[in-house]
Order: structure tokens, then sequence, then C-alpha cells
RNA sequence: GGGCGGUUAGCUCAGUGGUUAGAGCGCCUCGUUCACACCGAGGAGGCCGGAGGUUCAAAUCCUCCAUCGCCCACCA
């Protein structure tokens, strides 16, 4: 076994430097093929895909967050034992990764029209060769145990026929079909969006109102609307069946001002009275509303602005010019003519594209479309992912976004999926273009040579290409080797854990659940655990506009990549945002060093010549490699350890990584730096000058089994300082057996109640409580550091115990003479001068004559007893209320009946105090 | 128009029925001697947004209100 090449002088420097430390060690880790799990029939296989990022991305702080969270629960769960398998993919994010080499032609001065199809899918290859990697290497900065020879890219041959075979399945099942109808187009993209894609936004705009003449009377009908320029695509103007301002118009025709068309007055129930006029004009080809208006009446569908955001030969004189412009000039044509009755302002909320941000015209165009169905409909694709999560096949964490996400669900329509772009996978369907004029249309996994029907060859491809999401929908099964019977499909799926951002539960989580049940007749997942956004530090949304972004590698290089990871997910709770600050970054930089400030006193120690410490390799499973526990402090910190090791094996098994994290903070830095080292350093002290013979059992083993212990908690959530440490560590414990050449191979550590101490942990608190009380009074007296007090503990039945640790509280309290009686000391009662501190059943009392004034000292106590008396009255009346001990959980009644009885004790010794202080 | 979330110490946030509500940062006082000043010791600071209700017991569950934010929806 060799270890990674760490340093192994015990001179480790005096600050964690985590730039010298986390390249060397994740290339180790590399090396070794740590990251590629075995399959093995014997192990319990545990799978998390992680979300692709774009090809051409640029890791930013989600992906760092996504990283941070999957890692620790792959870690986690390897370390456990389990065949665990992290894969990394990329996405080819069809319509953003088109902008983005769109926007690079335009700064060249060309466009993709110039290049035509084949020359600039050439050109955004080129860009993914050249900045494709850019990512992963980025990922791996942070730590990323993923398993890279598994990575896998949307435009893969195995992801590609994934997507192919789904839509010739689906398609064949009657489930995608293509059809014209009104969908949501971006003119700067030019291409169809889903429902999704189209991102509302709030805008100041004005409200129209507009005469339309009847045709066979001197009379109008007056409409109100946003966009005066879609009437030249008017087919009707409709009004509530029941309006009975309107009732005798039913049935009439008006004529349309400008294009003198005569168009009906139809009675429609999606019409609002109360709204503008309660006239509508309605204008099939542009308006979702009016199209399904005009599907029940039988209008006309007239298309007046085209793909380009023009108008159309349809619109007359106004052919070809730009919507908006047609706007205000029809605007003031009706208002020459004496037909705008009036202009009102008006707030509402306007379509844009999510990816360029341009307003979304609705048009009628022919589309692919994926028939989902109904969520009432059991076999159905919408109705299979419903159940999925309904009947709690699939968990999400946290748990409300199951309703969010079920609602969704309940309202969908189906999903245009083809868009037309030229990056991202073709649609699989090709046309006869044979001179029989057979018409075929052959829809195929493999591309076809000729027409089955009349053996043409020419065949022109569908010029479409699929919603990215369509391929990413596909990803936990495609990923794994999906339609081919591969073995990583049959191990690895279904997968274990999704973890992504709350923001794509309907774009992804919810098409991987319809496409992978679909496909393989099972969820993809069994947890869904959505992360929240991260926003800078005044709640913001990051954005590269904002200008409010901080960038992953830099924090990295200032704070070091474990300190980011445990500054990202402690302090928060599953699905709720989080505000990222310098302040947060410092903190979590500042516990790393205090790690390995207190491993560097550990390995000092350890360095030290003084006695070969008890501690072996042999079991790193159990704790049987411990010597027997003789003094109390060693089986209180190990009774600490035992406790924060079943609180963040429950925590993560909870998906509570935050709170497992803080567990380990908590523990390290309070119970095992400031108290144990702390205790540690009196015997080890004591044992160095050799003349003392209370010092007991050296703490050295303890020390070396606790961090030891403690790392492999930690090495989840901050795996580079952890690994540098131990391997310093280890290299100075005995081995025996087989030692795992990395911490992130050695087994989790699990809880094991038989190390719970009660005893110890009561009577170590004891001691904290009386050291503290000490500290105190020194502070609260200004009574300098360095001067010694006397104190006399008078410790009741626990003489014994606390005389064991006398060397412990007279050094951490700095007290000398520490005198402990049984019973009242003499001379203690007098009166004169003596601070009187209760830490029950102890009584502190230090001696300071002329330092305190005794009616102070006796309005403190008197105060204190005030407070207890009060406390005890609460405490006895809910005691002794029968409803309460009828009624409370079990061990309720007994955990407040201790605590009364403490009470009850603490009033009576106060009360005693107070008596020999003449009180 | 529906739905969801937040409202807890000066700031950022944990804490979903059971001791006298916690952490980090900030603040105040003290301490540079042997792991760490990216440190140690001590301290101040909160009627848990408001009002009702349920319960032996409420920051925690229910209702209403206020306020901020988010999501969904075909109001022209």
């Amino acid at each position: 076994m060799t270890a990674p090449t760490a340093p192994t002088s015990a001179d480790l420097p005096r600050a964690y430097d985590p730039a010298t430390v986390e390249g060397r060690i994740y290339q180790t880790w590399l090396n070794r093929g740590y990251f590629t799990p075995e399959i093995d029939s014997e192990k319990q296989p545990y799978v998390i895909i992680m979300p692709p990022p774009n090809v051409t991305g640029e890791l930013h702080l989600g992906h760092a967050l996504t990283a941070a969270i999957e890692d620790a629960l792959v870690r986690w769960r390897r370390m456990r034992g389990d065949a665990a398998l992290w894969l990394p993919g990329k996405d080819h994010a069809g319509i953003a990764t088109q902008w983005v080499v769109e926007r690079l032609l335009a700064a060249e001065g060309t466009n993709r029209h110039a290049l035509g199809r084949e020359g600039f899918q050439e050109r955004v290859w080129e860009w993914v060769g050249r900045y494709g990697n850019t990512i992963d290497q980025q990922h791996q900065r942070l730590g990323t145990s993923c398993d890279w020879s598994r990575l896998r890219f949307t435009l893969d041959s195995g992801p590609a026929k994934a997507v192919r075979a789904t839509f010739v399945n689906l398609y064949h099942k009657g489930l995608i079909y293509r059809h014209e109808r009104i969908i949501n187009w971006c003119p700067r993209c030019a291409t169809a969006l889903s429902d999704l894609e189209v991102e509302y936004q709030e805008q100041d705009g004005k409200l129209y109102y507009i005469h339309y003449p009847l045709a066979a009377a001197d009379e109008h009908i007056t409409v109100a609307t946003t966009r005066p320029e879609s009437m030249l695509g008017d087919t009707g103007v409709a009004v509530h069946p029941d309006d009975s301002r309107y009732a005798h118009l039913v049935g009439r025709q008006v004529i349309l001002p400008i294009g003198e068309r005569p168009i009906p007055i139809v009675g429609d129930a999606a019409i609002e009275p109360e709204f503008g006029t309660g006239a509508l004009k309605v204008t099939p080809g542009h308006d979702v509303t009016d199209f399904e208006i005009g599907e029940r009446h039988g209008l006309e569908i007239i298309n007046v602005i085209g793909f380009d955001g023009n108008m159309t030969d349809a619109a007359g004189k106004y052919a070809g010019q730009e919507r908006f412009a047609t706007r205000r000039a029809v605007a003031a044509e009706l208002d020459a003519r004496g037909l705008l009755e009036k202009v009102e302002d008006y707030r509402h909320s306007v379509g844009h594209c999510q990816r360029c941000d341009s307003v979304v015209e609705p048009l009628i165009s022919l589309q692919w479309f994926l028939k989902v169905g109904s969520h009432r409909e059991p076999d159905s694709i919408a109705g299979r992912a419903h159940a999925a999560v309904a009947q709690g096949d699939i968990n999400i964490v946290p748990e409300r976004f199951s309703r969010v996400y079920l609602n969704w669900l309940e309202n969908i329509r189906d999903w245009c999926i083809s868009r037309q772009l030229w990056w991202g996978h073709r649609i699989p369907v090709w046309y006869c273009e044979g001179s029989t004029g057979c018409g075929e249309v052959i829809v195929a996994v493999e591309d076809p040579a000729r027409c089955p029907a009349c053996s043409a060859e020419r065949l022109r491809q569908d010029e479409d290409v699929l919603d990215t999401w369509f391929s990413s929908g596909l990803w936990p099964h495609s990923t794994l080797g999906w339609p081919d019977a591969t073995e990583d499909l049959a191990y690895f799926y279904p997968t274990a854990v999704m973890e992504t951002g709350y923001d794509i539960l309907f774009f992804w989580v919810a098409r991987m659940i319809m496409l992978g049940i679909e496909n393989t007749g099972q969820p993809p997942f069994r947890t869904v655990y959505l992360h929240g956004l991260i926003r800078d530090a005044k709640g913001a949304k990051m954005s590269k506009t904002r200008g409010n972004t901080l960038d992953p590698l830099d924090l990295i290089e200032r704070y070091g990549a474990d300190a980011l990871r445990f500054a990202l997910s402690t302090g928060t709770a599953p699905g709720n945002d989080l505000r990222i600050t310098e302040g947060k970054l410092e903190s979590a930089r500042n516990f790393a060093n205090k790690v390995w400030n207190a491993a560097r006193f550990v390995i000092t120690i350890l360095a030290e010549p003084a006695q070969e410490p008890q501690i072996g390799q042999g079991d790193l499973a159990g704790w049987s490699y411990l010597p027997n526990l003789e003094h109390r402090e060693d089986r209180w910190i190990v009774s600490r350890l035992e406790q924060a090791t079943a609180g963040v094996n429950q925590s993560l098994a909870d998906f509570e990584l935050g709170e497992a994290q803080q567990k380990l903070y908590d523990f390290i830095w309070n119970d095992f730096c400031d108290w144990y080292i702390e205790m540690a350093k009196v015997r080890l002290r004591a044992d160095a000058n050799s003349a003392a013979t209370t010092a007991g059992p050296s703490p050295r083993p303890v020390l070396a089994h606790v961090l030891e212990r403690t790392l492999r908690l930690l090495h989840p959530f901050m795996p580079f300082i952890t690994e540098e440490i131990w391997q310093n560590l280890v290299s100075r414990l005995p081995k025996e057996g087989d030692l795992p050449g990395s911490i992130m191979m050695a087994p989790y550590p699990q809880a094991d109640a038989a190390r719970h101490d009660r005893r110890a942990e009561s009577e170590i608190s004891l001691v904290m409580q009386t050291v503290r009380a000490v500290r105190n009074t020194r502070a609260q007296l200004r009574i300098p550091a360095n001067r010694q007090l006397e104190v006399l503990l008078e410790a009741d039945g626990l003489s014994g115990a606390m005389e064991e640790e006398a060397d412990v509280i007279r050094a951490l309290s700095r007290v000398a003479p520490l005198r402990i009686t049984a019973g009242v000391p003499e001379g203690s009662t007098t009166g004169r001068g003596v601070v009187t501190l209760l830490v029950n059943p102890l009584v502190v009392r230090l001696p300071m004559e002329g330092v305190v004034d005794l009616a102070a000292e006796r309005q403190r106590l008197q105060e204190e007893l005030d407070d207890c008396r009060r406390e005890l009255e609460r405490k006895e009346k809910l005691v002794n209320n029968p409803n309460f001990r009828a009624k409370a959980r079990p061990g309720v009644v007994e955990m407040e009946e201790e605590r009364l009885r403490s009470l009850q004790e603490q009033q009576q010794r106060l009360g005693e105090i107070l008596e020999q202080l003449g009180g």
C-alpha cells in the first residue's frame, strides 16, 4: 500500500493551504480509479446521474452546489460499501448553444444562413471541441468523485440511438404526431417553443379601444386590444352569449376597418363581459384563446405576422413591416379615421423567449407533438408520471414540491417537441420524394437508404430537431445504455437519487419521469432531491447581466474547494434558496483550518517518542482496536463521538446535509478542540514532566482514534483536507492488516450505542460547568488571567470523581489551590468575601476577600434563587397536571419529573447557601 | 385568478409539538507561553410578523390578516 505523495514530516504548515493539496490528491484518486465502481452482485448499487451542464457552459455556483451535495451523498454511500456510481455528462443544449454561436457569427459579420446547415454545424462542433471539456476540468477542481470513464454527451451515438428509438416507438404508438396548430414562436430564434420556454413578464402597455362598424347599419361595436396590428388577421368579434348589451348583434357582421373584410359577431362563453367593452376581436392565427374560439365557431385563420416577426402579404399594405412598427402605424391610421375611441395605459404580462428575451409570437405552424394525455388516464404518459409520485414510488424532497409536480401534470398539454434549429437531434423522419409520388413517411432508428414503398432513393429528412429536453428526459436510462440491454442498465437502473434545482422540476425532472416510465416501465429514480437557488448577498438572483455572480473557481483559489463546498451546503434546508456571502466562505475556511490545526496537534503528539499509542489498524469498521477506556475524559469524548456519528448518519439518510455538517462542526470545534484537546494537554504535560503520578492512561490513542473517525465522518463534505490529514495520520499509526489506500475507500463510521456513556457525560459536564463558572466570575470581577484563584469545591458524593478531574479543573480555570471536600468546607461560610456558585450538585466557592461585597453577593444569589423558584413553580404545575400525566408521550413525564427534582435540589441548596451567608 | 415559500438575535440563517429557542458573522471586555489570531476566554442581544384557535404543552399544528418573494394560469 503506497500513500499518496503527502509530506511525511510532522512539521505541517501552520495554516492549511488548499492550493498545495487539492490538485495532487485529485490526481491520485483519478489515477487509482476510485471513482469507477465495480459491478458486484454482492453490493448494493447507489446511483446518481449528474444533471448534465451545457456543453459550452462555464461552472457557476449552481453547478458547484449540485456537485457538493451529490458528491457528499455518493462519497457517503461509497464509504458505506455500496457500488456507488455518479455518472457525469454534458448537454448539447440546442437553443442555448445555437444562440451562443450565432452571436459569435454576428460579431464576425455573418450568420448561419450564409454558412448553411452543415457549415453551421461544423462551427458549433468546433466550438464544442474547443470549450466542451472546460466544465469537466472545473468540476474536478471541486473534488467531484464522478466516474469520468462513463462521461456521456447527449449527442453521443448511445444517447442519440436512445432518442431515435424513443421517437420511433412513440410514433408507432400514435403518441408522437405532426399537426398544424398554434404554437409559441420566437421570431429572433426562428423556432417554435414549448409552453415552458415562454417566460411571462409584466409590462406597461396600452389598451386600444377600436370601433368596428356594422356591415348593415349605422352602428359600431367597440373592441379593446393590446395589439392593434393583429386586427389585420381578425376573422370575428366575440361577445358573451348572455351579454344583453350585445345580444342583438350576435350573428350579424362587422366590416374590419382596415382591409374592409366582413367578419361575423359570435357568442362565446370564454368572453369576460367585465373586461374592456365586453367585446373581443378574434384573431385565431395569433392568439391561443382566439384560436380556440375560432375552432368553436369555424372562423377562418389568417396569418398576418410571419416567422420573421414582420407582417405577411395577408396584411395588405402593411406587408413586410415589422410587427411593433405596424402596431403604431395601425393605431395612427385608426385614430386619423376617427375609429380609435380611446387608449388606456395598461399593465399586462407578455410572453418572452426564455433564451433571447424576444417577445414571443403565437402563430400557426406545422409541428411535432408528444401526446401526454391526462393524469386521469392511468395508461397515459401523464397518468403514469402522476401515479409514480402520487403513490410514493418516487419521493420528492422536500415534500412540498410533490404537489407542485402533481398540479402541473394535472394541467399539462401536449408537448411541442420540434424545433426549427440546426443544432440538436434531427427528427428521424424521412419523406419520400421519389418520382412515383407515393408520399411515404418513413420513421426509423437507422437512416433509410430507400423508400420501402416505392424503393425511391430520393428521401428528404425532416428539417427539424428535437427539443433539448426530449433527449434530457431519457438521460437516466440512455446514459446507462438503453435501448441496449447492457450490464450497466441491468445493474444500475433505476437510479437512487435525482438531485437538481427546483427551477427545472417541470423542464427536466417531470420529463425524465414521463419518458423513463414509458421506455423502461420503471420510474428512473426513487428520490428527487431539489435544492434551492443561489442568490447574492442581497438576495438577488445571480446573473451575468446583473454582474453579481461569484466565480467558483475564484472562490476555490481564495478559500479552497472544501471551504466552498462546506459553505454552499451548510446552514441551509433542502429546497430553500440560499445567499452566499464572503462571510460564509470565511467561516468555512476557518473551520478547515481548525481541523487542520487540531490534526497538526494530534500528529505532533503522536510523533513524540514518549510512548507508542495503543491503537491498531485491524478493524476500521468497528471500535474494537481501541483499548479499554479507563479515563473518564476518554469515555466522554468517545461517547460524544458516538452521538455525532449517529446524528450525522441519520441526517444524511434524511437528506439533511446541512444538519449533518452542523453536527460535525459542533463536535469538532466544541467537544473535541475546545474541551477534549485542552483536557488531554493536562495529562500530556503531566506525562512529559513525568513527575506526576496521577496522570493516568495516555490520551494519545484516543486523540488518534477520535481524529481518525472524525476525518472519515467529515470526508464526504471536505474531501481534500480530510484525505491529506488522514494520510499523514495513518502513516504514524502501527499498521496491522489491510488499510485502504485512501480515506475515501475507508468504511464510514457507524453508530454503536455501547459507546454511549451517560455517566461520563454528566460528570464531565459538571467539570465543564465548574470551569465555566470560575472563568465567568473571573471575567466579571476583572481578575487578571494570570492570577491564580483559590477554590473550594464542595462535591457531595462526587468528590472522588472531581478529585480525579482536579488537574483539569485547575488547569482550565487557572485555580490553585483547589480543595475538594464532600461536605461544607471549613471557613467558607463566614460570608466574608466569598463568591459562591452553584453547579448543582456541586458548590464552588471562591474566597476573595476585599474583592466582593457581601451584600451584592447575597443579592446575586437571591436573584438566582428567585429565577429558580419561578421555574420550579411552572414545572410543578406541569408535572402535577393530571392531563399532562395522562396524555404526554411516554418518557416525557419522567423527563420532566427528573427536571423537577433537579430544580428542587437546586432551590434547596441555594437556600442553604444564602443562609450560610447570613441572608 | 390559483398555489407555494419566507417573516426567529444588528446581519445571514438552522430549528415541525416537550428543559429557560440555537449557530455563524458582527458588536463589547479580556488574553499573543508550547495546534490554530483563519485563535482562545467571557459577555450583551430575541414576548420566534400580528390576531384568534386546537392541545396537558405551540416558533413548531389550524384559521384569518399583514408583508416580501417565487411558481402556475388562454384577462383580450
